[in-house]
DNA sequence: GTATCGCATATTGTATCCAATGTACAAGAG
DNA sequence: CTCTTGTACATTGGATACAATATGCGATAC
């Protein structure tokens, strides 16, 4: 008999899933800007009472995916492209140091499941999973850096704007690009060449952010 | 008759009085590490029930300020030499962005608060007082820059880190060298060298960093 | 004496209920 | 007809009540 031995105090509460699964959907675009969160629908959806649901969209108001009116409720948030702009600039100059920080630690491990991932983004030909395969590339690639709390930051930021990058990726001809450009960065990362990589990845998200402003959804502010 | 037109849709619940006051309590360094704080006691103090200190702790958590164990309980979380190690190496990636962009927007009104700030930072005998007169004037700096979001992610990351500034400024003969490079930062931005003004920045706070490692509190992991 | 078990208490998680506030619409004044 | 006002309903904020889980201590078996 062989048990998996969970650590049942690391079990989700309601509020923690319902928390998760808001997250994503927003994420992922899956809820409109502006679409208003009510606590009752929510409660019913996911059959439980409104307390659980109340503790997921203060959290969620804390990362800045939703914001909340007193008494009126919660509304999706969604960026303008000033804003979506300011986050790329962000990204490119966090994600970069954390890849400085990694490829010289990164394990045999990690970069065969880079090579992986790469290949994985490469041959995908379903618009609707490029952005997450987008997605666990860069984390793979950032996998083997010790900065947990610059990591975590990044993850927020990518949060914000994953939205924009899926509905922008089906449109546009960034695919291309972006397959090139990873395979650069792969390079450079296996061959521990660690500024080299972070030089290419700020210019890959500098080159992104470039595709999405030229297309950007036009947004109630 | 004269009238203040509050708006009262901005007034705050007990929710967020009660997280504002816990975050400051935190960041203050007035309850140290590892204090479980308990829903009963904190309802008790604040004079409501446990639902609104439930969702404050919620968002404490969401900021990384406390950690939660399902059915345990809430306990402040403190941070290891390496991890503020991280978060000074984050400040200074970030903050000397943020000042290059606010220094060419930098009004007269703001240029004058800056200089008023400065000088009050100086001024101060009260070591209790220097570590938020410090923050009011590196706010104040940053004040014209419009990347709002990178601002609150350094604002998160000041945060984590300001209890252990806090100890250490009373200790230390950091505050003379703080005064210089603060006055030399300023002066870099009153001429609107913004280049210069960042590389001081960043010298700034790494300088800070290396001084707050020597003398790092042990902590418990 | 030691180890285990079981129960009492403390604490957290959730449901239900009530109060406070916003929203929409209808009635009435001008 | 238009504007104001009152009122019913919807929705959120918070309090109370109950369920689930953890913790500590004493009893009991060996």
């Amino acid at each position: 008999m062989k048990i998996d031995f969970v650590d049942i105090s690391q079990t989700s509460s309601a509020a923690k899933i319902i928390f998760s699964a808001l997250r994503k959907a927003i994420i992922e675009g899956n809820i409109a800007v502006g679409t208003p969160l009510r606590q009752d629908e929510l409660a019913r959806s996911f059959q439980t009472s409104r307390i659980p649901v109340r503790e997921a969209l203060s959290r969620l108001e804390e990362q800045g995916l939703i914001k909340t009116q007193r008494f009126k409720g919660s509304v999706v948030v969604g960026l303008s492209a000033d804003e979506a702009s300011e986050i790329f600039d962000l990204r490119a100059l966090l994600e970069p140091e954390i890849l400085r920080r990694a490829v010289p630690r990164m394990s045999d491990a990690t970069k065969q499941l880079a090579i992986l991932h790469c290949n994985d983004f490469s041959n995908s030909d379903d618009p609707l999973a490029w952005a997450t395969l987008n997605r666990i590339f860069h984390h793979t690639l950032y996998a083997d850096s010790d900065q947990a709390f610059t990591k975590e930051v990044a993850d927020n930021s990518m949060d914000r704007v994953e939205r924009y990058i899926r509905a922008q990726l089906v449109v546009s001809d960034g695919m291309e690009r972006a397959k090139n450009e990873h395979v650069a960065i792969l390079n450079a990362c296996l061959s521990n060449d660690a500024d080299l990589a972070a030089d290419l990845l700020r210019e890959h998200i500098l080159g992104a952010k470039e595709s999405l402003l030229a297309s950007f959804p036009e947004l109630p502010s």
